[in-house]
DNA sequence: TTAGTACGTCGTACTTAGTACAGTACGGGT
DNA sequence: ACCCGTACTGTACTAAGTACGACGTACTAA
């Protein structure tokens, strides 16, 4: 079996781990962590399993590659910017952008135990803001720990729902909802019908309103600098 | 082959979806997530792997009814309890408590799309709680969303923690942090070593600060009533 | 130019998963 | 006594992660 090096250009590249990760990173956004195998990545990246081997230590360091990577797209908190409020706010949209594009990540994060180089230094970044801002080390333990539940939580309940955007949703809950026994969940069902199925309804703006809270309670902390 | 019937007792009991799913339960807090197998399962309740599939449909609905029987064991809240803030703060702490107890729980609810009828009892008796205190449906979506984004989140955090209590993080975190580039992260690291790693300080008293934000948030919506 | 060598890749195969299919034993109704 | 449905078992297939050793290519040194 000959090598086909008839062929040139650029997919005679040598694997290499950052390689390996990005197609990862790829296969994972298009099938799913479970669609991310060590098989399927070869394959995408035109190589045999064993090959990937030479580049990562096992499946493990391959996961925790990935999360870094999606960590590496966070747009960096600036510790000079104008208002400590609006970086803080900024790094927070990013981070619902960023989780949302690629929804498989969240649950992901629960079995890495080790933070990537792009992982750390978002958080330094976070830290060096609210200590530029003013913030005591313990108001920014409050502040980071409060804030991070809030938006890796929201983005937990982004996942979990059942369907994608607002659109055809109505006639798949309406049929949920029937075949539900209606008076076990009256509240329940009352909340859906009167409230989350009409028109005007979207629960991702939820984030905005759940973002404002977060945001004000960091700005009320002892700390915190007076604006 | 044939059956031991010479043991009497209650070692005969047939299987049942019920016992399935409890063992499932035991042997996912025994060994976590991924030490729940079919084959596992099966040796526990001492039986082949194939019998499980007359019980439930196949490892997923395994995987479902074990979330369900989690959010079993939340405490109801009560709709008719003196304070409704009362009742949310039980609910927001048994939720931590019983989140806890099963770590691996978090991580599998995001590919979880199925409710069971623990889980929509549970978001049956909130809502009913919220509405029964005079909340709008528009404030209870708000409520609902961000305290479950906090308790999810945070519970998230918590099991990404590399460590189990509050003993021997010293010196494994000592050497994390020394093995780390210490200027490539100066502010991580001096919040870590002047905050986190002093005696006093415990990440999880971190939830009832955040907790506390947002009981006082809830408490502050337009349809929120006057205390 | 040639021989050696290191490295990246491949072939094969072992282990552990989930689960399909076809039995087989046992208990209850006729 | 027969039959049959229910609950369980045996066997085996597929897909995954990955250990081990062979092999080809490209660079080095004589």
């Amino acid at each position: 079996m000959q090598r086909s090096d008839a062929t040139p250009g650029p997919s005679r590249t040598p694997l290499s781990r950052a390689r390996v990760l990005n197609a990862a990173l790829d296969l994972a956004d298009a099938q799913g962590a479970d669609g991310l195998t060590i098989r399927a990545l070869a394959g995408a990246l035109g190589v045999k399993p064993m090959a990937l081997y030479h580049h990562v230590q096992n499946k493990d360091a391959i996961l925790d590659g990935v999360v870094d990577l999606v960590f590496a797209e966070l747009d960096l908190p600036d510790p000079n910017g104008p208002s400590w409020v609006g970086e803080l706010r900024r790094r927070a949209e990013s981070m619902r952008t960023v989780l949302g594009r690629h929804r498989w990540a969240i649950g992901l994060m629960e079995s890495r135990r080790a933070p990537g180089p792009a992982t750390l230094r978002h958080h330094d970044a976070v830290i060096a803001l609210l200590h530029a801002a003013g913030f005591s080390f313990g108001d920014i333990a409050h502040a980071v720990a409060f804030l991070d539940a809030f938006v890796y939580g929201f983005a937990l309940q982004e996942a979990m729902l059942p369907f994608e955007g607002t659109d055809e949703v109505h006639e798949l809950a309406e049929e949920v909802l029937a075949a539900m026994p209606a008076n076990e969940y009256p509240y329940f069902v009352a909340f859906a019908r009167e409230h989350v199925l009409q028109p005007g309804y979207d629960f991702s703006a939820e984030f905005a309103v759940g973002l404002g809270f977060v945001l004000d309670s960091i700005a009320g902390l002892p700390s915190a600098p007076r604006s």
